[in-house]
RNA sequence: GCCGUCUUAGCUCAGUGGUAGAGCACUCGCUUCACACGCGAUAGGCCACAAGUUCGAAUCUUGUAGACGGCACCA
């Protein structure tokens, strides 16, 4: 079989996934073992109106690279799919859509008619994440995909609303709460963030004391407030304005007398020291407010004009046109004092970016003691969940909880869930699970269901297990059942998946998101929502900022699958440090997609000469401990009953003690098993630990550096060997089974080329599966994970492997240095202790092909002429006789720039093994490991002296 | 204001209390029968700065500078 030149991803990347999914590979149903282990992952559901993002792209890439390691070790594995409705921002897209199209309000066309077009919107835009994810390779089970608004979820949601409002958890109340005048709705604090506005000013306003002439000044950035102040307050201590406390000010531009009162809220140190009250409009005057029974005057619209209480002057005027013409009837009054410029910060609507307006409104609130109280005992008793990265993760949500205030459900939206309370006309409230239930609390009464909906974190606090059929009904059977014919009863999806794994997620959402899963999770179910959490970095634009359309320095994800391929921008995102921040450079990328082509056709090359070999069980079987697959292959084999190649290999090297291997095989195929397996060991503790920078550089550098250069080379006359012969079919069967092995120890970063390639090895199977997946249709991503067995690294053989590549190298250099045609062959002499020599002897030919060498002359001491270039290695020195072609000068030069080099080392190690306290206070062992060294350098040093002085 | 993170080769980034690493770029070779998206060989770092702990610090502590992030406040 002969593969293309060099890999097309685009051709892997169509067929694979559909079949993968029409196969069921992705339901935890496709595993047979009755005895499975859970593993699920539920996705942070996208919002219908996003589409894909570098984000999204690297979380994906984690989250599918944990399910397909685990799939592979045989848990029962699912990673749950689904998306978030997303209230404002679909809202917003239906009301642009109805003015552009049709030139209608929302109000025009009603509630009903406008939810229905949100519904119809969502499922023509909605799926674009979705579709997206294909593209991805994400082997989410499509099968339990789930929307927030699905109906057993909702019914989660009212469940969960009415639990909390029956236990005095969920209120209705009068608040000063942060407003956005242009979605017209109340928005929690997590959604007002803070812009820095450099332009602003501050206003100095002087307000007459009745029945004297004097005044008092305040300062004010928001002067259209001053219209519903009811007081100005000043501190009780302050000197100055101890005797016009009690007094009374004429407030300008309104016929209203408002007191001075004395506060201990107010700074006697900043500004004037006089502050004026507007409780309906400022958090802090709410409070002073309350404390001075003062009145409430509401002086705005909920679109940001001011209203009747302003005024008839003012009176449907925007705030911000008020606020100059208060400023400019001051001025005319004689009671402008001054205006400064002023830097200030000011809280903007996260997504439209409009200046929120604090103002009093009636809002649905949650009290979030108790269950800040569960969350924090989870994480003191538990450390749940557990962060990655810990710091500072940990701390910052702890710190969070601790000052968790009240959170605002409530929304003044259309789409979404609609808070499940009725009003009777004279305001009473009835929370219910349905309208009937409500009409039959109130007696029979009509009622009116509250307008608002929730916020949509309510919804998506309750995803990790909403999505699982929990519904919140009492004694219910649960929507969705996982049956198991291998299970004496049904176990449902609750049962079987919750606490689920680990939650993968940007930090951006620790507390919108996850600490509110941890606690609702908790609350209803009794369960924690997750063990572990990990914290995905941002990826940056080119530039180094956070990538935004208003930068213009986004990345797409889809232009990246189409340029590098899907398998490159997976390992590239995976090779980034659990949690830091990367600039995207498309370099990075390009380095994988080198890489893919890499093992491509290294799967080309022994595809091309694979006559005779085939992947073996047996020959793997020895390198994926798994007791139950090794009893399975015993059986299968005594079955066959029939000479294979493999049978050697795995007869052989497993029941031969490891010290007696070396008689039997050759140092390259021992070498390879060795690094291998300390590669499959590696890139599972990295995962287990969720370094998965530190899996795709292991991966990177044994399929490159050791199977690619080193093994390939030292194997290749035994495998292109023109002859057939049992030999070469055994070295054959060899490399392939090693690189199946490393093929789907890539798989759960690089699926698509791993699945193209797997396929095509000649003696691949579904025997290859794990063994809860025996009857299902062959493919990689359902065979064993190589988790490796330390019994298998070979200490020995790396050492000697070592040995050989040092001599092969240090023999290039002097070519290299010398430069010398490789068109000319010449003798290596070699010098180096018995054993040694044995090893070199032993690879002699693999030594001559790789250093392009005529013939070895190994012996105890170098005997050779004057005009050679010489070199030391840790193992051995060699001497190359090069007659004529020498250049003596550069000899020289080449040898004393190694002795500067070693000298400079031993002089450093000298100096720390004359320190006594060194000697004394260091480990014994490191001692010694620094000893050995200092004797070899000086060995070392000393031969190359001698090589210098014999060219003088 | 409080809390935190980062500062390592020209660039983008790993890394560990015990001789500094990768990819790319650079330099020098190579039409070597899988791969030029390749092969071979070099070169390149007082690990931001200062002090401390330690036999030993790039790694731990403190401080300084710069970059960034979170929270709070903002009359």
């Amino acid at each position: 079989m002969e593969l293309a030149k060099a890999y097309d991803p685009k051709a892997a990347e169509e067929d694979h996934y559909k079949r993968w999914e029409e196969s069921g590979f992705f339901t935890p149903e496709i595993n047979q073992d009755p005895a499975a282990e859970p593993f699920s992952i539920v996705i942070p559901p996208p919002n219908v109106t996003g589409s894909l993002h570098m984000g999204h792209a690297l979380q994906h890439t984690i989250m599918d690279a944990l399910t397909r390691w685990k799939r592979m070790q045989g848990f029962r594995t699912l990673w749950l799919p689904g998306t978030d409705h997303a209230g404002i921002s679909v809202q917003r897209k239906v009301v642009e859509q109805l003015k552009k199209e049709e030139h209608k309000s929302p109000l025009d066309i009603g509630r009903e008619e406008f939810v229905r077009r949100a519904w119809k919107w969502k499922e023509l835009y909605g799926n674009t994440i979705t579709e997206q994810m294909r593209r991805e390779g994400a082997s989410v089970d499509w099968t339990r995909q789930r929307f927030t608004m699905d109906d057993s979820l909702s019914l989660a949601v009212r469940n969960v609303f009415c639990t909390l409002y029956e236990e005095g958890q969920i209120y209705r109340g009068l608040r000063i709460v942060n407003w956005c005048p242009k979605d017209k709705t109340v928005l929690s604090d997590l959604e007002v963030k803070e812009e820095t506005k450099k332009d602003g000013k501050l206003t100095y306003l002087k307000y007459p004391v009745k029945g004297t002439d004097k005044t008092i000044t305040v300062a004010t950035t928001r002067p259209e407030t001053m219209l519903g102040d009811t007081a100005v307050a000043v501190n009780g201590n302050d000197e100055r304005y101890k005797d016009l406390v009690g007094e009374t000010v004429l407030l300008p531009l309104t016929t209203r007398e408002i007191p001075i009162i004395a506060d201990e809220y107010v700074d006697a140190e900043f500004g004037t020291g006089a502050v004026k009250i507007t409780p309906a409009h400022d958090p802090n005057d709410y409070l002073v407010g309350q404390r001075h029974e003062l009145q409430q005057i509401l002086v705005m619209n909920m679109d940001g004009t001011m209203n009747a209480e302003a005024g008839p002057e003012f009176d449907g005027l925007d705030r911000f046109v008020a606020r100059e013409k208060v400023v400019e009837e001051f001025e005319k009054l004689g009671l402008l004092e001054k205006v400064d410029d002023y830097e200030i910060t000011l809280p903007v609507c996260e997504r439209c970016k409009t200046i929120v307006e604090p103002i009093l409104s009636e809002q649905w609130f949650v009290k979030m003691d108790e269950m800040r109280d569960l969350a924090l005992e989870l994480m003191r008793s538990g450390g749940v969940p557990h962060f990655s990265p810990q710091v500072p993760h940990e701390k910052v949500y702890t710190a969070w909880l601790e000052n968790l205030k009240d959170w605002t459900i409530s929304r003044q939206l259309w789409w979404g869930h609609q808070i499940p309370a009725w009003y009777d006309e004279d305001g009473n409230i009835f929370v219910a699970r349905s309208e009937e239930e409500a009409i039959a609390k109130s007696g029979g009464k009509s009622l009116t269901q509250d307008s608002d909906v929730l916020d949509t974190w309510f919804s998506s606090g309750l995803w990790a297990f909403s999505t699982f059929g929990w519904t919140g009904d009492k004694g219910e059977k649960q929507l969705i059942a996982y049956s198991s014919q291998l299970t004496d009863g049904i176990q449902t999806d609750l049962e079987t998946f919750l606490p689920t794994d680990v939650l993968v997620t940007g930090r951006d959402i620790i507390f919108l998101w996850v600490s509110r899963m941890v606690m609702l999770t908790k609350k209803f179910t009794g369960q924690n929502a997750f063990e572990d959490v990990v914290i995905t970095g941002t990826v940056l634009g080119k530039d180094g900022k956070p990538m935004s359309k208003s930068r213009n320095n986004g990345v797409d994800p889809i232009e990246m699958f189409d340029k590098f391929g899907v398998d490159a921008t997976r390992i590239y995102l995976a090779s980034i440090a659990t949690g830091a921040d990367i600039r995207w450079n498309d370099v990075g990328v390009e380095t994988y997609r080198n890489f893919a082509n890499k093992i491509w056709n290294a799967t080309r090359f022994c595809l091309m000469n694979s006559d005779g070999g085939r992947v073996s069980e047996f020959a793997l079987a020895i390198i994926t401990p798994d007791p139950k697959r090794q009893a399975y292959m015993k059986e299968e084999q005594t079955r066959r009953q029939s000479q294979t190649p493999e049978r050697d290999w795995y007869e052989i090297y497993s029941e031969i003690a490891i010290e007696e291997r070396a008689n039997v095989y050759s140092l390259a195929e021992r070498w390879i098993i060795s690094r291998l397996n300390r590669t499959a060991i590696g890139v599972h503790r990295a995962l287990e630990t969720y370094q998965f920078h530190e899996a795709v550089q292991l991966l990177y550098h044994f399929f490159w550096d050791d199977f690619c250069d080193w093994y390939i080379e030292l194997v290749k006359d035994d495998i292109t060997a023109e002859q057939a012969s049992r030999e070469r079919d055994i070295s054959r069967t060899r490399i392939l089974s090693v690189l199946e092995e490393s093929l789907r120890l890539l798989h759960p970063f690089m699926p698509f080329l791993t699945e193209e390639l797997w396929q095509k090895l000649p003696g691949t199977g579904s025997y290859l599966h794990n063994s809860a997946y025996e009857d299902a249709e062959k493919t990689i991503m359902l065979t064993q994970f190589p988790t490796g067995s330390t019994g298998l690294v070979d200490k020995a053989a790396e050492v000697e492997m070592g040995a050989v590549i040092d001599l092969i190298k240090k023999v290039r250099n002097i070519r290299a240095e010398m430069n010398i045609s490789t068109s000319i062959k010449f003798a290596v002499y070699i010098a180096a202790s018995s054993a040694m020599q044995q090893v070199f002897a032993a690879n002699e030919p693999q030594i001559l092909k790789l250093a392009k060498a005529e013939s070895l002359v190994i012996g105890d001491t170098l005997d050779v002429p004057k005009a050679s270039a010489k070199a030391v290695t840790n193992d051995a020195s060699l001497a190359i006789p090069l007659e004529g072609l020498i250049d003596f000068e550069k000899e020289r030069e080449r040898l004393s720039n190694q002795i500067a080099k070693l000298t400079e080392e031993k002089t450093r190690l000298d100096g720390q093994l004359s320190n006594a306290s060194f000697v004394e206070r260091a480990p014994v062992e490191k001692v010694q490991e620094l000893r050995d060294r200092q004797i070899e350098l000086e060995n070392q040093i000393g031969t190359l002296r001698n090589n210098l002085n014999s060219l003088e």
